[in-house]
RNA sequence: GGGAGCUUAGCUCAGUUGGUUCAGAGCACCUGCCUUACAAGCAGGGGGUCAUAGGUUCGAAUCCUAUAGCUCCCA
């Protein structure tokens, strides 16, 4: 035993005081490190790697919780533990924070050039890349930060050069010049993922274009009447009777003063506007369809950033696109030429990153094919080699991989893996390898970057440098993360896993719920509802948020949090604690003695060993499932209910009592059980179930709760009998609870009890005595009522308490003809049931024969009762 | 337009294979308690036609269909 003394433990757990110290030990004896080592079966989370730019979110603390408790009970499991962390580069976002952060110092990023820009995102990483890692560590997760990664760490790009290469030699990468999404914020293309798209209250303008040759006008309707300074046409349905005759003639485009053909296409809806549509090749995906089809000239009117160009006439040169349609509005209203505006609604999509709208645009991009690299990834998914939960994300996976698009790869920014193909200064030849060309200074280097997710689609294998560490390691075994990133980082991963690796990247992926506010609004910085998880960790400890977040989030439903939840988790840890203390406590005064941890048990021994047995089962089948939500609760359950509130309440009679031996018995074993509770709360609560462990006893430097053996189920010691015998005298001792409560006794006044009843065994009376307040109890099968009593009936049993004095007879009345009419009702339900032939000739003959017992307790209960009631002022 | 999820106590949500031990938990509420682990606690209590309407079944919160409302994804 140890030499703290435990009397002064303080009455309520303070986890600040805690907390750090054990984290610290968990690093000192390298507790989350892992290597190869061939005799144990590695378990390996590959962390989704926050965003260099990011700051711990409640969506960070709800996914590292999960993947912590995964990873700390396969760890105690016996497993080879492995979580690998990390970061991402984040491209666009990184470069536009660099960018900011030197234009608020005055630095232009084009005037000091690429290079330099370099180093500033270099030292911009050093200095606040690591933020989101020391906030995670503050969490307790148990990461094996040996193995910390970074996407552009220089072996990580490498594997992703070597990547590009070899599809690049395979064919599987081409470059062609496309319309793309275009982000003007940061003047780069983006993929269709990474396009948000929003309901806009907007506009609907419609523009007179003059019928050359006439005196007519054709109207068309648009939503983006600046872009008309790009038209080159006009379409309408074949089928349309109303422009048939316009067909083949031309109309004079206002502003621009050029000629464009009116031409008919089937795309064109007859339905939308005036049925007559301009045609903007250059900046719109179906405008440019149509374009090609007719052969329409492209004019491109903007330039990276999507201000005008040199394409449009000179007054409308170098305008914003905004600005640039204020203006053509203006010119066209001057010249008569709107017909009418109305409101609009519609969809416009933005970047997700740059936060501004889209701009449909024509360039050179890089892109990768994607229909025979999705094919082994569905096939992987569809065979259940890879399982999702919840299941139902397989049907959005199945549906974008079945109608993947190439996917544009190449990002016009800095701060990226530069796309490794050269083009021949002289000869035009192009030369894509992981080195550079030998003759450099012949050569230009394609000045693109590559999607982040380009780098990060790698991450389940790259994490690991050796070929030795990729086999043992992997495929990895879990996945935990958002389901926003499915398509991003998921599809992706597992394509590269199966192209790259011939093997899935991981066996299960667990997509977490989404955190929102009270009101169910999405966390953000903007609406400030977003509790700054520090913060609530300080208030609340990191246990206590675990717990909390967990416990509120089952399997696929959002979960609407507000720090104040957390006295849920705090409410828990102080009640572990204050069990903790409660044992200990008793420790200074009885000798603990190993050797008779299987001596002098009773019934309640029995009782806790089997429940604690069964809730281990359940646990286990919830944790294989990943109902870790379910897990949550089944814990709270034992932990307060069966262990707190009763075995804890049970033991006290024996444990105040005389004999030395069973008092040593009795402690030792509770706090044996104590200690594989601990356990298994620890992968929930690590701080405070470490800090318990080691004040039972004293530990070898080394020997952590972290890495004792998990408990295993004991089949033998699930013990229905016992648990049988306990309810009994659960529901002997609530009853009377209830009497005392509706009589409103307080609990300093004992009072006496009478059983009637031939099932109340003798040992059973002292824990009867101690838990319901009763001094003296008198088990009879034959006896009297006592006079004055109140009285109850349960199953094979009445109950009376002499209360002289004390007894209002309306009430006591009152009292049980509501049971009566409790039990009437379940009766007549169940009399309705028996008497139905084909219930009885269908159900299972066990149903019946368990209806049948119920029915017959019940009215064994109403004859009890209504004689009560009769002799009720006797 | 296509798809996914949700609707159970005042609030937030559990409820695995249909069977009155399955109508539950936490919070909130009411009553009584500072009972030598814990007032961040203990004991007791009230509260729900399980969104609506049909259907399958001996039996439905649970399975099927339709409707309404909310959330999200894709086009």
């Amino acid at each position: 035993m140890t030499e703290n003394k435990h009397s002064e433990i303080p009455k309520a757990y303070d986890p600040s005081k805690v907390e750090d110290k054990w984290y610290k030990y968990w690093l000192d004896n390298n507790i989350f490190h892992s290597e190869i080592d061939e005799t144990k079966e590695p378990y390996v989370i590959p962390i989704p790697p926050p965003n260099i730019t990011g700051m711990l979110t409640m969506g960070h603390i709800l996914n590292n919780t999960i993947q912590d408790i995964l990873i700390r009970t396969k760890r105690m499991q016996g497993y080879n533990a492995c979580w690998v962390p990390g970061t991402d580069h984040a491209s666009i976002a990184t470069e536009t924070k660099v960018t900011k952060f030197l234009e608020d110092k005055g630095i232009d990023k084009y005037e000091i050039g690429r290079d330099e820009f370099l180093k500033h995102c270099l030292n911009w990483k050093e200095e606040y890349g690591g933020i989101i890692i020391q906030q995670l560590k503050k969490l307790g997760v148990s990461c094996d930060w040996e193995r910390e990664r970074f996407t552009m760490d220089d072996d990580y790009y490498r594997e992703v050069i070597k990547a590009f290469v070899r599809l690049y030699k395979e064919g599987k990468i081409y470059r062609g010049y496309r319309m793309v999404n275009w982000d003007p914020a940061s003047r780069s293309a983006i993929s269709d993922e990474e396009v948000i798209y929003r309901e806009v209250n907007g506009k609907l303008w419609y523009l007179k274009y003059p019928v050359v040759d006439s005196d007519r006008y054709l109207v068309v309707a648009t939503t983006r009447p600046e872009t008309m300074l790009g038209d080159t046409g006009v379409a309408v349905n074949p089928d349309d009777e109303r422009y048939k005759n316009v067909i083949g003639k031309k109309v004079l485009l206002p502003i621009a003063e050029r000629e464009i053909p009116v031409f008919a296409d089937e795309y064109v809806d007859m339905e939308f506007g005036t049925g007559a549509v301009k045609v903007t090749p250059a900046h719109d995906v179906n405008d440019y369809e149509m374009g090609k089809r007719h052969n329409l000239e492209v004019i491109n009117i903007f330039n990276d950033d999507a201000s005008t160009n040199e394409n449009v006439p000179k007054d409308f040169q170098g305008l914003d696109r905004f600005d640039a349609r204020k203006k053509v509005i203006e010119k066209l209203e001057e010249s008569g030429l709107i017909e009418k505006i109305e409101n609009y609604q519609n969809k416009v999509g933005y970047s997700d990153r740059g936060g501004v709208p889209i701009e449909p645009y024509l360039s050179e991009q890089w892109f990768m094919k994607m229909d025979e690299l999705s094919k082994p990834a569905i096939e992987v998914v569809k065979k259940g080699k890879i399982n999702f939960y919840p299941d139902h994300w397989k049907k959005t996976y199945f549906h974008w991989m079945e109608n993947i698009k190439d996917w544009c790869i190449s990002r016009q920014l800095w701060w990226g893996h530069r796309i490794p193909v050269w083009y021949h200064k002289k000869s035009k030849e192009v030369f894509c390898g992981v080195e550079p060309p030998e003759d450099i200074e012949n050569w230009r280097q394609d000045e693109d970057v590559l999607d982040t997710w380009a780098s990060s689609w790698l991450w389940a294998h790259a994490i690991f440098r050796t070929e030795e560490e990729q086999n043992y390691y992997y495929p990895t075994s879990t996945l935990v993360t958002g389901p926003d990133i499915i398509f991003f980082w998921v599809a992706r991963m597992i394509m590269a896993g199966m192209y790259f690796k011939k093997d899935i990247p991981f066996h299960d992926v667990y997509f977490t719920s989404i955190i929102r506010d009270v009101k169910g609004r999405k966390m953000s910085k903007s609406l400030g509802n977003s509790p700054d998880p520090l913060n609530v960790i300080r208030d609340y400890g990191a246990d206590a948020l675990r717990f909390t977040v967990i416990y509120l989030a089952p399997l696929g439903q959002d979960v609407l949090f507000s720090a104040d939840k957390c006295e849920l988790g705090r409410n828990f840890a102080n009640k572990i604690w204050n069990a903790g203390r409660f044992l200990l406590m008793n420790a200074e005064n009885i000798p603990l003695d190993k050797s008779l941890k299987e001596k002098h048990i009773d019934f309640a021994d029995e009782w806790i060993i089997s429940r604690f047995n069964r809730t281990l089962t359940q646990l286990n089948r919830a944790m294989d499932n990943f109902e870790i939500n379910n897990a949550t609760k089944i814990i709270y359950t034992f932990v307060w209910n069966d262990f707190c509130d009763w075995y804890v309440e049970l033991i006290k009679n024996r444990l105040y009592g005389d004999d030395e031996e069973i008092k040593s018995a009795l402690l030792t074993r509770a706090i044996s059980i104590f200690e594989n509770m601990l356990k298994i709360v620890h992968p929930f609560m690590p701080f405070i179930t470490e800090e318990l462990y080691q004040l039972i006893e004293e530990r070898k430097p080394e020997e952590s709760i972290s890495t004792s053996a998990y408990p295993a189920v004991d089949e033998s010691a699930i013990n229905t009998s016992a648990e049988d015998e306990m309810q009994f005298v659960q529901e002997i001792i609530t009853a009377i609870r209830n009497i005392r409560g509706e009589m409103n006794i307080p609990p300093s006044k004992s009072v006496d009890a009478f059983i009637k009843s031939s099932g109340v065994k003798d040992h059973q009376i002292e824990y009867i005595k101690k838990l319901a307040r009763v001094k003296k109890i008198t088990v009879d099968d034959n006896l009297e009522k006592p006079k004055a009593s109140v009285s109850t009936v349960l199953k094979d049993c009445e109950i009376y308490i002499p209360l002289e004095g004390l007894i209002d007879l309306d009430v006591e009345r009152q009292r049980i003809e509501k049971e009566i009419k409790r039990l009437e009702g379940s009766l007549t339900g169940i009399e309705k049931k028996l008497s139905n032939d084909k219930f009885v000739n269908n159900a299972p003959p066990e149903v019946v024969e368990k209806e049948r017992a119920k029915q017959k307790d019940w009215k064994e209960s109403i004859v009890k009762l209504k004689e009560i009631l009769i002799n009720l002022n006797r």
